[in-house]
DNA sequence: TGAATATATGAACGCATAGTCATATATTAA
DNA sequence: TTAATATATGACTATGCGTTCATATATTCA
């Protein structure tokens, strides 16, 4: 190797990247991902099946919008949310496989409520 | 579907996935990442190809090494510091992937320097 | 119309953290 | 030993962010 001038990203480029996994870095959102991976929840089943506040909730699905990681249709005055993008859950399992095989606190009890 | 009780993760388990996607959510330690891809480094080629002061890119690498996403052999008074898992450089490259079907902010030309 | 429901959002608070600075440890050179 | 080099780390500061609270908007029902 010649020197440590190899073959490093972009500022922007790391920085664009680094913004993708920090919305992944949020234990609610995790939660909400996990929720939405079989289908679309409106805002409310969210927030009950979550065990917290519909603003909290709603705060973090802008936020997942934002990013482009998940959509919404609204009926009336119901709003349902699902995933928007398959890379999104692509690396949801990418990271929950790494879980597994470098620690034990993956457990397979769901705790929802 | 039945109710909004369906397949969530464990509240434990979305923490410790949360501090994983966390590791890499930082620009820097997503250049840290790019920069070892390749083979191991020393924490003052780190700290030059960066362009950031050693306390810096040390901290940083202490981060990474608690994760267990990088390791080090020390040489003497040198740390050579490589990645410790494949899964870093999967995250890594499904990261960039997203990036490039999403936006148009992943360029081609580096810029070590 | 007015009341209730579903959702969105701005402000504020508290906490986590990336980088800086100073310094400690350890190794090599003189 | 002393000086210089390579790295690690504790304290501090500034910034970012998740949740709460209050409130705004929109829809449905009476």
């Amino acid at each position: 190797m010649k020197r440590a001038r190899r073959s490093i990203i972009r500022r922007d480029t790391a920085t664009d990247l680094a913004s993708i996994f920090q919305v992944m870095a949020d234990t609610t959102r995790l939660r909400i991902i996990s929720l939405l991976a079989e289908g679309e929840l409106c805002v409310c089943d969210l927030a009950a099946a979550l065990d917290m506040t519909q603003s909290a909730v709603s705060h973090q699905l802008r936020v997942l919008r934002i990013m482009q990681l998940v959509k919404f249709r609204k009926e009336g005055r119901i709003a349902y949310y699902s995933l928007d993008d398959d890379h999104v859950l692509e690396l949801y399992v990418l990271g929950l496989d790494h879980l597994k095989h470098t620690s034990s606190a993956a457990g397979d009890e769901p705790d929802a409520g």
